[in-house]
RNA sequence: GGGGGUGUGGCGAAGUUGGUUAUCGCGCCGGCCUGUCAAGCCGGAGAUCGCGGGUUCGGCCCCCGUCACUCCCGCCA
């Protein structure tokens, strides 16, 4: 390489003017004019335009014709201001233009695959095997620049606020609850496997009973579950613990750390505290315990109105112990059609629900499917319950909990999307708060919330021998425009209501010494009260950038089947591997 | 595990009631061109329509299966 660079394809101005300098990077665009040539030369700073006179160098305009997309090359020259009416206001280098004198075609490149710099649009199977040129790609250059930026505010915040940034390790032992684990076999320890880590959960804890107040990390996390558009089953926490504190104190934290990202970031003050909203207003009002706040379409339950209703569907949920409730679309009558409305059904089937019903407050009355079930006072009450006001449509739900909950929640977003009714451009942060400690698996027997380390609030202390699922837990989540952007808890210290908690989950002594025994060690050795929190890093990134995957915000993300399209993984390995690790695969075998 | 969507030259798309020489744009190759900036003009190459069956005189189109990518439900303490 002769020709070394002295700037960057983003930074020459005017200023710059007359001045010989050199140029490294990628040919993006060629223009020739057989007589002149312009190349828009890239790096990932940005793009300037090189031009190519056969009047300079005949020889290297002729080379300079020969270049296409993705060639890697050298130029030195002459800036020079581009001539009255030339210059492009949609570049930072617009005002000005290098007069190549001297060429090295540093390396030539294939056809690329795709428009790199328009991959939008790309089926992802070649943006994922060619995921080193995507990469290259302006859009995806922007989010990784973005990403590491962001990062580096996180990290400075802490460690400005007396945080120890510790890494915890990687090969870690298997946990009985929580998600699946990606396990690795013990070539030393024949038979016996590590797991990689869900979170550092177990390590945070310990890390505060060693003292070391104000620990956090930005920690690679693995969970071997089925994938999302927001999720991947290796994806990063900024991982956080303090001690001496309650959930306050570690709120506060949080809070401050995103006023900071807002002001550093967006330029826009963030407003503190964030309102906070119990998890039982949550999933009463929203459906769901991460609400989305930027749009109204609350849920109002409607069991008082409808416990006697003349409409069976009605009357039987609620006697079945279930729920009416239903949601009010303001001026619905003239933005839904028929149409809309059947499609609810099969829309809310996905949840499990049988079906939805609605009624249209038109000027000459109520038009609906079920009105003509109703007794009298029915709906002048369900009206007054509802604010019904004429042109809006009610919509219902009437099942179990859950499944109201659910479906009309995932309704309240269906329809502020269809109606435009959130501002796409709203940072919208709140708490929620008050989660319950357990909650009924599918056999009905108590499953934590959280996680099992996760402290009931003092006053339900006295209820976890009575009724344990009305225990509420010092739990809490961040939730960003209606996704969770992170969690945490205050920590149970005290070996004798952790062995409590376990034994609540029906996890018995042996069990407990044999997956958490060293924690529970250790709380015996002078744990501190403390508590921390976890945030989705690739998920704030993702909603920071309105990125509609997650993998935009990924350098080498997995496809929806969990490999890689760029290394194929995972792939196969040797039989001699596979038995220095004592392990055979039954794969044949099952057919 | 279940449901939906997509799959047509390298990329993005069109393709009528089943009969076309499978169309268009970008890119690629050749040529022209001294001021463009996703340049323009002329010419050219490039596709067993994801794969496998079936129905039919005849399938890009209909049916069955399968694979890949994707969105959702389950799952994700």
């Amino acid at each position: 390489m002769k020709i070394k660079r002295t700037h960057n394809c983003g930074e020459l101005r005017k200023e710059h003017k007359d001045e010989s300098i050199a140029l490294n990077g990628w040919v993006e665009n060629y223009r020739d004019y057989g007589g002149v040539t312009f190349i828009d030369l890239t790096d990932r700073w940005g793009l300037t335009q090189i031009v190519f006179d056969p009047s300079i160098s005949g020889e290297v305009h002729k080379i300079a014709q020969s270049l296409r997309s993705q060639d890697v090359i050298a130029v030195s020259g002459k800036v020079t201001s581009r001539p009255e009416g030339m210059a492009n206001d949609k570049l930072d280098t617009g005002e000005i233009e290098v007069y190549v004198t001297e060429l090295e075609v540093l390396n030539k490149s294939k056809t690329p695959p795709f428009d790199i710099h328009h991959a939008e649009d790309v089926n992802q199977e070649a943006r994922l095997k060619y995921r080193f040129l995507d990469l290259r790609g302006h859009h995806l250059q922007q989010n990784m620049i973005f990403r590491s930026r962001v990062t580096n505010i996180i990290r400075n915040f802490f460690i400005n606020n007396e945080f120890v940034e510790i890494e915890t390790p990687i090969l870690t032992k298997a946990t009985p609850e929580g998600a699946r684990d990606y396990l690795v076999p013990s070539r030393v320890n024949e038979g016996k496997f590590f797991a990689l880590p869900q979170s550092p959960q177990l390590f945070k804890q310990s890390l505060m009973i060693s003292g070391f107040d104000r620990y956090f990390q930005i920690a690679r996390c693995f969970r071997d579950e089925d994938l999302r558009a927001d999720r991947q089953p290796e994806f990063t926490q900024v991982d956080l613990e303090m001690a001496f504190v309650d959930q306050d104190d570690v709120m506060a934290v949080i809070e401050n750390l995103f006023e900071v990202l807002f002001k550093e970031v967006f330029n826009k003050d963030l407003k503190l505290p964030l309102p906070r909203m119990t998890y039982d207003q949550a999933m009463l009002e929203y459906g769901k315990d991460a609400p989305d706040l930027r749009f109204g379409l609350k849920i109002v339950e409607l069991s008082d109105v409808f416990k006697d209703s003349g409409f069976g569907v009605f009357a039987n949920a609620i006697a079945d112990g279930g729920f009416v409730r239903a949601i009010n679309i303001k001026n619905g009558v003239d933005s839904l059609s028929r149409k809309d409305l059947d499609e609810m059904t099969p829309f809310v089937k996905t949840y499990r629900a049988k079906g939805a019903a609605w009624i249209k407050v038109n000027e000459d009355g109520p038009q609906s499917p079920i009105v003509k079930f109703f007794k009298g006072g029915e709906i002048e009450a369900l009206y007054e319950k509802m604010g019904a006001e004429t042109g809006d449509v009610l919509v219902f739900i009437a099942d179990k909990e859950s499944v109201v909950c659910q479906s009309l929640g995932a309704l309240r977003l269906h329809f502020a999307k269809k109606l435009n009714l959130i501002d796409e451009n709203e940072l919208n942060l709140s708490w929620v708060v008050d989660f319950p400690m357990f909650e009924k698996d599918s056999d009905g027997n108590p499953t934590p919330t959280h996680h099992p380390f996760t402290a009931p609030k003092p006053e339900d202390v006295d209820k976890l021998d009575e009724d344990v699922f009305a225990v509420k837990s010092n739990a809490y989540d961040i939730i960003l425009n209606g996704s969770e952007a992170g969690g945490g808890s205050v920590r149970i210290h005290d070996n004798e209501m952790q062995q409590k908690i376990f034994s609540l989950l029906g996890i018995d002594e042996e069990e407990a010494r044999e997956k958490f025994g060293f924690l529970l060690e250790a709380l015996q050795y002078g744990a501190p009260p403390h508590g921390g929190l976890a945030l989705g890093l690739d998920r704030i990134i993702m909603l920071f950038l309105k990125a509609e995957s997650i993998r935009e915000v990924i350098a080498f993300p997995k496809t929806q089947k969990a490999t890689c399209l760029m290394t194929d993984a995972p792939g196969d390995v040797s039989a001699e591997q596979l038995e220095e690790l004592c392990i055979e695969s039954t794969v044949e075998l099952e057919d």
